[in-house]
DNA sequence: GTTAGCACTCTCATGCGTCGAGTGCTAATG
DNA sequence: CATTAGCACTCGACGCATGAGAGTGCTAAC
């Protein structure tokens, strides 16, 4: 038999790699030689299976827990198995239907982000995790002010039907409430609905034509509008679910580990890193083990997925769990929940009675 | 020697209950009748301690784990020691000075809780909780609406410099932006600065009054105003920090237990309902283990305390960590932690500049 | 009421032998 | 030359006995 692949694994060997990690995945015990004479189809005895292991141990794909145990698949074997071995399978109805019927699209964006967590953590029986959207197209809908005591101003940002968002400016001077509602009326009458970029520019452009002061204001409302783009961008930020489920896990029982683990979730930082790595990659991108940089999700998969509206990816969602996970139902669940996260974040979608 | 306690413990009993759980809580093993015979202070023989353990078992306030291991204190034992036997050490200067410095009092409300609660879990390493203030003190400085699409109306309400919340609220009908305005204006004229109950009942005693003669705007703004109020009180809700804190401790190290102990806190409603327990009472609350009704709760205690803002209470605060708790130190840190965040919360104090 | 003495009980750690699973190696085989 | 049967070997899991240590309850004496 010729090797009908580039790899360093001839056929037969990524057919038994296959058989072993499938195998693993489902009872979470060693397998042994015996085992895969039966369940591999091919008609060889355990011995010729077991020169097999040797070289597959020899390459890194599996690793023996001790002598006499059989074998499992090393993080490099798990990896190998997602990339080339992998058939997904197709999403039992029930499973669709739940995604479809449960994602609450009554409220905002938080809450549909957190509906979605859920049901990503409800399904796998894993930790779920959405990012907050970005508002990257950086439009806002009105803008309404508001004077508050000595110079400073309230700003309300309308973004959306569902998102309103307020900051508090200090002024150089004070206005009245008549002031500021001329204000709201020009930036509203002008600019309700376009772009960011596009107000600045034409603010600028307008800034002899105006009285000085009153372009003042404007010029730190919309600084201040930026900010409260901006802010979103950065203060990027994920919403949690279900991470007691991970301490169903066997592989993550000892209380050391999920602390550790547990505790990243609360830093967040190493997570979100995690999660920015997968904004830029389109489709289904997985994490196995430390393969993130990141000690703490040894044991650990992520399997994770951005979700875009029009085209622009304005977040990632995704499971993580123990990498001894069925990924061929796994991975359908992440990726669509993400189009259906997508679909319901649009305000053109027919779905949205905006 | 007389009794000289009502109880149906002898003064000796107590005295030696009390070593026994002092014991208990620093080492955590059963204490047996040698130990308690070196650290009594008492002229008595194990023998003698026996026989009165032997009673102290009978009556439930201790119980020992097998035929030959000491006793640990019963749930029972501990309600005594923290009623009748405990005395409260003062507070290191260097936990007061954190207290005092580390709680941040730059941002609103929401932030000062949530400092709050890092610093309990810091002090103690349990998991710390404070529930957000309700806002049933003060005033509300002002009151905005805005209408959005459909009979959709977007409400502003500013508390004060920090505090702005919004809500968006499905009315019975299209309101124009003349109309929302009119209603603002009295809402504020008539009300801007009051007390939010006072604001409540006047509307409800108007509502009465004026329901012939006035508009049907009137009625409805009554109703508006409502649904803001009512929401925000119903919104009670905690911040809970440094939960893994709790994976430390031994007598909760299972899987299984911890698992239970984190879903409860996710879902959030037994805790509260236990938190509720503490707003009535003022001063130090503790719940020990089942106490509170909740079996979830076993081999936890709770050392609680409202805070207030004037002399009225607007919220509870606590730690969560389990029963072999050295009370002695829990509890005024816990005490400290209310006074202080009820001063950082009055917009009165001296160390508000606001 | 208190105490010394003693038999008893229970946990925990240790060691030992056995069993079962699975391996690696070697020599035989088609 | 790849494949296979056979076999010795290794390792973890389990059950069992054993002994030490801690602490108790009871009884009889003080």
């Amino acid at each position: 038999m010729a090797e009908s692949d580039y790899s360093e694994l001839g056929e037969r060997a990524q057919h038994l790699l296959k058989v072993l990690v499938q195998r693993h995945i489902r009872d979470g015990q060693p397998v042994g030689s015996r085992a895969l004479t039966r369940e591999s189809g091919l008609p060889l005895s355990p011995a010729t299976i077991r020169n097999v292991m040797s070289d597959l141990e020899d390459l890194g794909y599996v690793q023996a827990p001790h002598t006499s145990a059989g074998r499992i698949p090393t993080d490099k074997g798990y990896r190998f198995f997602v990339d080339s071995l992998l058939t997904v399978r197709s999403l039992p109805v029930s499973d669709i239907d739940q995604l479809k019927i449960r994602l609450d699209r009554s409220g905002g964006a938080e809450a549909l982000v957190g509906s979605a967590s859920n049901l990503l953590s409800g399904l796998t029986r894993y930790a779920g995790l959405v990012t907050l959207p970005r508002h990257g197209y950086g439009a806002f809908r009105q803008m309404e002010f508001m004077p508050l005591s000595g110079n400073r101003v309230l700003v309300i940002v309308i973004l959306n039907e569902h998102e309103v968002q307020n900051r508090v400016i200090e002024t150089n001077r004070k206005f009245s409430a008549d002031e500021l509602r001329q204000v709201s009326n020009f930036l509203n009458r002008e600019f309700a609905g376009k772009d960011l970029r596009t107000v600045r520019k034409k603010l600028v452009e307008d800034i002899d034509h105006t009285r000085e002061n009153v372009n003042r204001l404007m010029a730190s409302v919309v600084e201040v509008a930026e900010k409260v783009f901006v802010e979103q961008e950065a203060e990027s930020d994920f919403v949690l679910a279900g991470q007691t489920n991970l301490m169903e896990y066997a592989e993550l029982a000892n209380v050391e580990k999920l602390r550790e683990l547990f505790d990243a979730f609360n830093h967040k930082r190493d997570v979100l890193h995690i999660l920015d790595q997968s904004l830029q990659a389109n489709g289904v991108q997985i994490f196995i083990g430390q393969e993130s940089g990141y000690e703490v999700f040894d044991g650990c998969s992520l399997v994770t997925s951005s979700y875009e509206v029009d085209g622009e990816v304005l977040g990632v969602l995704g499971v993580i769990g123990p990498t001894r996970m069925p990924y061929d139902r796994v991975i359908p669940i992440v990726d669509l929940t993400a189009r259906l996260l997508g679909e319901a974040l649009n305000p053109k979608s027919p779905l949205n009675s905006d």
